[in-house]
DNA sequence: CTGTTGACTTAGACAGTGTCTAAGGTAGGG
DNA sequence: CCCTACCTTAGACACTGTCTAAGTCAACAG
């Protein structure tokens, strides 16, 4: 689905290589890179991108809603490149790891009128969280370690 | 609810006047405060703690389950003392200010096994976003620049 | 094709948030 | 009242992200 590209032509974007390997980037493999991976990744192909290039490109991706922008631990955002498809994520409390899920019923349910204290309610994230197969299988019996909870 | 206190005592912690004054501070008005906020607010009652006993403190906190870390934005994490009670939190895109909620249906509804892939799921967080009252009166017709979104 | 121009990129300084260390202080049990 | 293990402190450090000034270049006009 690499009509990322053409999307942003149409925007009149002006196409230069770092751009487009950012664009690449987030193109391939599905997953939910931080700012410094995908600087790393684009450096790979590109070694002179710049770390601030990187991060303004970003957020313009963000700014026009080609790319979700995902906080889940206080650490390094991460970008989610499957903007066009309403999901939500599985996150992993050990390793970081995001994975999208697309639940067959919208738990969006509207919140309660009297719930919602004047605020203009816009969307809603669901987050999941608990330990991948991975780390579940490294921590085995730890897992009662997960006493922190948030929600 | 100053039991917090009590509840520390069983667990054995040594009390000191640092502890203490981060207690009273959470204690207080049922806010969501950053480190930084509770740093100033326990300075304002004991002026010689440390931003490094805060952070301490607080981490302490959140890990035996009396407070809960609240990541909404990239920014700076919040203490949310309400653990006790299962809710979800409303969150102002514009001043980041949360509220909590708690809602009549649990959406939790649990996430299809098929939709698992292999996470041990043990939590969800539900955040719901938009503008609080303040906000929205403040910048009006502007509501049409919420174009960004997470989920 | 070539020139022009304003948007883009760069390196590095800077800011906010959080962690760590070594040294000194003190709560609480004896 | 003393001890000692645990706690606190100041400040350095690390990570993430933002900003600035100067140089570069994509896209368009001719």
């Amino acid at each position: 689905m690499s009509d990322l590209l053409a999307r942003l032509r149409a925007r009149r974007w002006r196409l230069t290589a770092q751009r487009r390997v950012v664009a690449q980037v987030l193109d391939g493999d599905h997953v939910h890179f931080t700012a410094e991976e995908i600087h790393a990744r684009a450096a790979a192909l590109l070694p002179e991108i710049s770390r601030a290039t990187v991060y303004n490109t970003l957020g313009e991706l963000v700014a026009i809603g080609e790319v979700l922008e995902v906080s889940t631990d206080g650490r390094a955002k991460r970008y989610d490149p499957n903007a066009h498809h309403a999901h939500q994520h599985l996150v992993c409390d050990s390793c970081g790891t995001i994975r999208d899920v697309h639940p067959s019923v919208d738990p969006l349910v509207g919140l309660p009128t009297a719930e919602r204290y004047g605020f203009t309610v816009s969307r809603v994230a669901v987050t999941y969280r608990g330990l991948c197969p991975d780390c579940a299988a490294g921590s085995a019996g730890a897992a009662s370690a997960l006493t922190d909870a948030e929600a």
